[in-house]
DNA sequence: CTGAAAGCGCTAACAC
DNA sequence: GTGTTAGCGCTTTCAG
């Protein structure tokens, strides 16, 4: 290694004719600065494309990074485990610097649990929060109480449109819709009826939902094909449209807007030997893995929950302890998992 | 932010009844320390469970780290302009520290350029070095040299059996030929013959070709299809061969191993109107992904060479700088490409 | 072999 | 408004 040469706060100050603290003061806008020498160090910094040392800067303030992450329970659903699983890493991640992360779940099946934890959270009084706001009217009063107090927050998963976060991570469902109607055309076949499933969860409540199924109506708009949409909230409820469905010999194939949903639809198409009709839906739950293996599940489209939940948190950290910029959204790629590529996902470490 | 409190190296020497100095001397093994103190300073150290702050680490030590990467000229080959994009990328990304990275290209239709940029590389004297290598010999040299000299390298892309490496990134060929071999066979059809191509690179040459043709074979083993495989090395030759292999009326598809390779045979498939044969190649190159929007091509496999190279830097510096243990291989997932979710990929910034 | 002390680049409290 | 200075936690001389 050679020895070091930047530029350092010391050099500029020196140039400007000014003190170190000075020049501090105009690079955090501290005020307290004279419009003379504002403008002497400004001339300097931008003459010498000054970049302050983020280690140094980091050391010095000598802050130790308070950070929570509010989403629901992992015991209650895999796919919030798999988020759970990035936090977890990145906790790994920054062990050795000084941030410290705690997790708060709440009900996944219960509105009020959300709003309870609104106390826990600002009592811990974090630097930076990150929400996975699934109860949107919730969401909506726990974010105000945030701005209240002027705790940053991330957004991931789920978008909530009046909202101010630092950044929104997550993929655009309208796409990840048309894809699903892109698989489940691929190869053509002369059959021409999609059906679109909501399981147990309905459509009403959930934007996202809603906007799976837009995305894949667009696919087929202006091509001859009917698509078939049903909300079902029962496992009875399941079971019987999908018998009856199925008397339609023009059925190509079904859609599942939700990645618990996925597993329970390819249940039922195992159970009555309809390997033929093409099953497409999210996430690499165990149980999904199990059937796309099987081949009852055609396609799965990765919403990524795990590395969501990691950048999260990495990005609240390099923002507020690197004061690095981000970026207003962080849109995943809409990942397409097949029988095939399944192991190179599940291997890969940076996943 | 509240205030730090984790335990510092003072706060060990004190416990240890040493002094600051011998506790680093055991932290890093640097020797000249009795038995005694070894011992009184280690039995603290595991049981407070010291993790040292990296940050101030790398302030303290004030050094800057030189890393350099060696791939094809990007200007030869719009894969390596991808490579290259990601290097520039985790330029920008580690501007705020002293690390200065710098890339060497070499030619990549000449072997021996290859050995010429050996001596460049060593009289730069890096603390870490990124290789592409493409040639298999040569490389070989270069990595004995490295050895020789003990500067540390990160491989990429194509991987060295033999070579011992931080890190290896790449894919995994071999399961790439058999996505290759499940999306051309998708949705079924009764053709049953596949063309592998090999453009412009000889099969025998080039390791990395071999493996995705293994793999295509191997997915279609055990099912009634034929894949037979070509080496062109002209223009000429391209035309030629796929012109007549259109005429059996069997053929399903074609498998191109390389990114240049395939907008070259989707160039012919469009020139003759033959959309109906699906073909499924390699890369996100500005040429392939006007015949993926167009259709002519059916699936790419994104190798990600621009996140593969800034990776490599990455871990690089993370190793380097931080001293984070790397992982032996890093193996990325095999990304299917169609054209509905093209634009997730390109929009994306994490990728 | 060991301890004391200077210094890395920046922040922030404190005088003037 | 401005300059000075004491840290931040660690590394790295340099005496002894």
């Amino acid at each position: 290694m050679i020895d070091k040469k930047n530029i350092r706060i010391k050099d500029i100050a020196q140039m400007a004719g000014v003190s170190v603290g000075t020049v501090d003061r105009v690079l955090h806008g501290r005020g307290k600065v004279s419009k003379d020498a504002q403008q002497k160090v400004e001339d300097v910094l931008n003459r010498t494309g000054y970049k302050p040392n983020l280690i140094a800067r980091t050391l010095g303030s000598n802050k130790t990074l308070k950070i929570t992450a509010l989403l629901p329970d992992p015991a209650q659903d895999d796919y919030w485990a798999l988020a759970e699983a990035g936090i977890l890493q990145s906790i790994e991640e920054w062990s050795y610097y000084d941030v410290e992360i705690n997790c708060i779940f709440f009900d996944l099946y219960n509105p009020g649990s959300f709003k309870t934890t609104t106390d826990v959270v600002l009592e811990s009084k974090p630097d930076g929060i990150l929400i996975a706001p699934v109860f949107h009217h919730e969401s909506i009063e726990l974010l105000a109480q945030l701005k209240a107090h002027s705790i940053p927050y991330v957004l991931f998963n789920t978008n909530i449109p009046e909202a101010d976060p630092l950044c929104f991570i997550g993929q655009n469902l309208v796409h990840s819709g048309k894809v699903a109607g892109e698989l489940l055309s691929l190869g053509g076949g002369t059959r021409r009826t999609i059906m679109s499933l909501h399981i147990y969860e309905n459509r009403d409540n959930s934007v996202h939902l809603m906007a799976k199924e837009h995305g894949l109506r667009q696919y087929f708009q202006e091509q001859p094909y009917e698509v078939i949409s049903l909300d079902l909230s029962t496992p009875h409820e399941v079971e019987d449209h999908i018998r009856e469905a199925i008397l339609n010999p023009d059925l190509l194939g079904i859609f599942v807007t939700t990645s618990k949903g996925t597993y329970i639809v390819a249940q039922i198409l195992e159970k009555y030997s309809l390997e033929h009709i093409r099953l497409v839906g999210y996430d690499l739950l165990e149980e999904n893995l199990r059937y796309l293996k099987k081949g009852t599940i055609d396609f799965l489209i990765n919403q990524n929950p795990k590395r969501m939940a990691k950048i999260g948190v990495n990005h609240l950290v390099n923002h507020l302890l690197f004061q690095k910029t981000l970026p207003e959204k962080e849109i995943f790629p809409i990942e397409i998992i097949t029988r095939q590529n399944l192991d190179s996902y599940l291997t890969s470490r940076i996943h």
